[in-house]
This record gives C-alpha cells, sequence and structure tokens, in this order.
RNA sequence: GGGUCGCUAGCUCAUCAGGUAGAGCACCGGCCUUUUAAGCCGGUUGUGCUGGGUUCAAGUCCCGGGCGACUCACCA
C-alpha cells in the first residue's frame, strides 16, 4: 500500500479516467427529482415515471440487466438497469459507476417478481465518483473511532444514526414550539464573555486581540438571559452551546446544548409543571407514548406527574441519615461509607451522599427538590428554610437532565450570596459580575428559571447510552500525533 | 490525570505451543435480462497502531509511546 488512502484508491482513479476519456462528467451538476425515495415507498404505484438521485449501496449484476440499491436521505430503493432499455453504449457507462458513487436516475416504477417495488431506469447521470470504498453493507462501520471521527461515513452506512440526529432535530424544533406558542422569545446571549459565570466550572480561555483583553467561552448564559428579565422580556429562553473545560466521559462533551428558560412572575413550581409537560409531550411526539421498554429492559416512564422528593428525604430512604440534623456529618458519612475529606461542610456531604448513592439508581424521572443554599447562589431560599432552595433538579435514567429554582432577584442578598461563594474559591482572580448585580439592583421580577440538557434529553428520548451517540461531531484527540510531545 | 480492556486487508472478524497471515463482504477478470447478504468460476489486497527489547525466528512474549472504549476523579 502506497497510500494511506488504500490499496483500491488507484483503482478508482483510473475508473474514474476511463469514464471522463469516453467523455462522462464524474462530477455532475444541479440534479431536479420529482420525489423522494421514501415518498416514492409510501403508497407506491407501478407505472409512474419519477427522477431521483442517491447514492449506490449494493450492486447485484446479471449480465444484460443490473440491479442496484440506491440510498437517499430518507430511504432506500432498488433500481433496475436493463441493457436494451439504456442502450448499449449506457450500460457500458453503467458498468463502471460503482457503490459508493453517487446518481441520478429516470424511470419507471414497478414490482418485481419477487413483489419488491423497484425503479426501472430509462436514463441515469453520474453525479459525483466516489474514490474511497464504502464499510462493508451487511456488518456496517462499528468501529467506534472511525464511527465519530468520520461521522459521515456513520452516516452513509448506519441508518439507526442517522435516525438519531433526525430525532434530535425533531426535538430541539418541538421545544421551540412549545416556547413559542406560550409567549416565549427565543434570544442569544453571548457566547464569549469576559466574565465567566452562572456556573462553577472551569472555562476555555481566549483572547480578543483588538481589544486586548481575555474572553471565556460561557459556562452558561444565565446571568444575560436574567439581565432580559430586568429588560421587561419576561419570558424568554436560548437553545445554545455551553463549553466546560473539565473531563470528558460518556455523559460529558466540552461543548454540550442547553436549553435555559426564564418565566417572569413564575417560581421553580411552575417550572416543574413545564418540566413535565414539555418532556412527556416530546416523548408522545418520538415514541406515540409516554414511555418506552429501553435496551437495558428497563420501561422508562414520563407519564406525569413524576415523584418529587426533597434531596434530604432521597439521601434519607438510601442511607438512613438526616444530613441536615445529624450531630457529626462527617461520621455519620464515614458510617454510611461516603468518601468525605474533614473540610466538606454538612451540605457539601449531603449532596456527596446524594451523588454516591441515591442519583445513579434514580431511573424513573424524579425531581429531587430543597437544596442547600450554600450550594446554589443564584437560587432563591425557601420562606420557612432559609438554608434551603426552592431549586429542583431532575433526574433521569442516573443522570441530572434538568436544574431549575426560583430566581434570587434580592441584590442585597445576591451579592452577598456571590460573595460567600467567591471566598470559598480557590481561585483568587475571580471577579463577581458587577453589572449582573447592578441589573438585579434596578429591579427583576421574581421568576421562575429553568436548564435542560438538551444532549442528555436526546440520549433518553433516544435510547443512547454515550453522550458522543447524540452529538454529530463529539470531541476527540486529534490522530495526528505532535513530534515534539512524542517521547515524553 | 489514575485503573481495566482494545487496536490484524477498505469494512466485519479469524489466526493465540512464538515458525514470517486468512475468511466473508468490497475490489479486478469471466458467465448470467426480475435479483435483493443474487449466484457460479478465477484473481489482487496487509509497514499486523507505533518505537524499542528478548529470540535462530515476534501480530503472538517484555518495555516505552499513540489513539479509542469503559471506569474513577473534575463537572452538567
Amino acid at each position: 500500500m502506497s497510500d494511506e488512502r488504500g490499496q483500491f484508491f488507484e483503482q478508482k482513479l483510473a475508473n474514474l479516467k476511463a469514464l471522463e476519456e469516453i467523455g462522462v462528467n464524474a462530477y455532475g451538476k444541479r440534479f431536479e427529482t420529482t420525489s423522494t425515495l421514501e415518498e416514492l415507498r409510501d403508497g407506491f404505484k407501478e407505472g409512474q415515471i419519477v427522477k431521483a438521485a442517491g447514492r449506490m449501496m449494493a450492486y447485484r449484476g446479471h449480465g444484460k440487466s443490473i440491479f442496484i440499491d440506491m440510498k437517499d436521505k430518507s430511504s432506500k430503493m432498488q433500481l433496475y438497469f436493463q441493457k436494451n432499455i439504456i442502450g448499449e453504449d449506457n450500460f457500458n457507462i453503467f458498468k463502471k459507476i460503482e457503490i459508493g458513487d453517487i446518481i441520478g436516475v429516470e424511470g419507471e416504477t414497478f414490482f418485481t417478481r419477487m413483489g419488491e417495488p423497484t425503479l426501472k431506469v430509462e436514463s441515469f447521470t453520474l453525479l459525483s465518483k466516489s474514490l474511497l470504498p464504502l464499510p462493508e453493507k451487511w456488518h456496517g462501520l462499528k468501529d467506534v473511532e472511525i464511527r465519530y471521527r468520520q461521522r459521515y461515513l456513520d452516516l452513509i452506512v448506519n441508518d439507526e444514526v442517522r435516525q438519531v440526529f433526525k430525532t434530535r432535530s425533531m426535538i430541539i424544533k418541538n421545544i421551540r414550539n412549545f416556547f413559542d406558542s406560550k409567549g416565549f422569545l427565543e434570544v442569544e446571549t453571548p457566547m464569549m464573555q469576559s466574565l465567566a459565570g452562572g456556573a462553577t466550572a472551569r472555562p476555555f480561555e481566549t483572547f480578543h486581540n483588538a481589544l486586548g483583553i481575555p474572553l471565556y467561552l460561557r459556562i452558561a448564559p444565565e446571568l444575560y438571559l436574567k439581565r432580559l428579565l430586568v429588560g421587561g422580556l419576561e419570558r424568554v429562553y436560548e437553545i445554545n452551546r455551553n463549553f466546560r473545560n473539565e473531563g470528558i466521559s460518556r455523559r460529558h462533551n466540552p461543548e454540550f446544548t442547553m436549553l435555559e428558560v426564564y418565566q417572569a412572575y413564575a417560581d421553580y413550581e411552575v417550572m416543574m409543571e413545564l418540566t413535565e409537560t414539555l418532556v412527556s409531550e416530546l416523548a408522545k411526539m418520538v415514541w406515540g407514548d409516554t414511555k418506552r421498554e429501553m435496551k437495558d429492559g428497563n420501561v422508562l416512564d414520563f407519564t406525569v406527574p413524576w415523584k418529587r422528593i426533597t434531596l434530604t428525604d432521597a439521601v434519607k430512604d438510601v442511607c438512613s441519615v438526616d444530613f441536615l440534623t445529624v450531630e457529626d456529618p462527617h461520621k455519620a458519612a464515614r458510617e454510611c461509607d461516603i468518601e468525605v475529606s474533614p473540610e466538606m461542610t454538612r451540605d457539601e456531604i449531603l449532596t456527596q451522599a446524594f451523588e454516591s448513592f441515591v442519583e445513579g439508581n434514580l431511573y424513573q424521572p424524579t425531581f429531587i427538590t430543597e437544596y442547600p443554599a450554600s450550594l446554589c447562589p443564584l437560587a432563591k431560599t425557601i420562606d420557612d428554610k432559609p438554608n434551603l432552595t426552592a431549586r429542583f433538579e431532575l433526574i433521569v435514567r442516573g443522570q441530572e437532565l434538568a436544574n431549575a429554582y426560583s430566581e434570587l432577584n434580592n441584590p442585597v442578598e445576591q451579592r452577598k450570596r456571590l460573595m460567600d461563594q467567591l471566598d470559598k474559591s480557590d481561585d483568587k482572580n475571580k471577579r463577581i459580575d458587577e453589572d449582573f448585580v447592578k441589573a438585579l439592583e434596578y429591579g427583576m421580577p421574581p421568576a421562575g428559571g429553568l436548564g435542560i440538557g438538551i444532549d442528555r434529553l436526546v440520549m433518553a428520548l433516544t435510547d443512547s447510552d454515550s453522550i458522543r451517540d447524540v452529538i454529530l461531531f463529539p470531541q476527540l484527540k486529534p490522530e495526528a500525533v505532535d513530534t515534539k510531545s512524542e517521547n515524553e
């Protein structure tokens, strides 16, 4: 093999030249089709004259006739070429066309002897010659590394992968419809921020040359969306990317898509109902039902209402300890086999216990409520429980899918809570977003805010185990080796 | 970043007592005008991820490196 493109490249290139020598343009232009293959298939009738285009996926030659399978964006259909229909010259040209090539055809529909809906081709055009072999037709492409790095191959060959991304698109479209119909305004706020606020993750840093300042890719849009509440927009949402400079895993991609919603004059309980309605409607759209049996054998059930339980009770059910009131939380944690360090606060131990023992086992949609105020600086506290917040996280299939709270709109308290958080931070360069607090000082209406991780929602609704299966181009380490770092 | 596992033809996989590599599909040539994982006959295909080491001999054993999957940590 003299070329990394493989042994067949030269062969196919020779095929291409042979075609060009007899005057065939191997890279055609516009081709108007009359219907997609799916449209043809639905209510298939014999005797229709149609034009279609797509990629040749299989070839079955029979001497003076040839069957091929052609795939377009919607479906697959068998085509039939006969020497005495298209003529000897064209028939010989067609023999040079290979699996992987993209063609346009015109012909008449008919059923074969075996009852297969087929298009009897009367004329064809080569639209694009493929120079590299496709993965195998029967086993498809399984190597996940190739599937992610060369997603185009994955999409050509694996129909179920196509379907996942069509579903993803449908879900996002329906989310937009849902909020638009309720009077929400879709907005776009900065992805590049001079201060990465609204969450606690490590940001990606970049630099603006003309301004001469560092900028951060946003870790959340929250503080900007709340400025819009101050601005009187009252109901806003944004569906866009967040960037977090953290580890990559089955559930984490450095850039991921987040829906954030803010509704003035509402609270986190309104957000709960909104979430229930939205997600159960999406389930009906995708599944035709609010529940479905998953690959792991469990039936995931989004039928409303969903279970609601406080964080403390959820932990108490499993560990039999009330970490809010237990005298020595460190001791109690050790007795429950929770890994804690001496400097952890009571609140941190509580959430640690939840993450260690409860979260992973919550399969059905469950609202976990009343998170400790010390860990939620942007959430409003509960009137008679000043150390707890009016917040919920939605857990589905053992992972966080949504997060919402009654937004803190008291600027004095907001400043104090942000400062408290800053004091605990290791990073002494961090500042609080003064302009955000200033905005609150002008007056923000009480509001409910909600964030839903779109990738994880799509994972649940498409029964995907890895976030890489719902992101077209997930982040991977580059294949190319940097020679300088080679022998470290 | 740590741990475990993986990497053999374009793809899916074999070879595993260390003796210098195979099958199916794809591809090339021949036959075949309703096949559909078409069929029949013949054929080509590999720095066995990479770099060292042990050995008469390494895909196979040992060590370094790369990438990936899972997992722990960080986080959503």
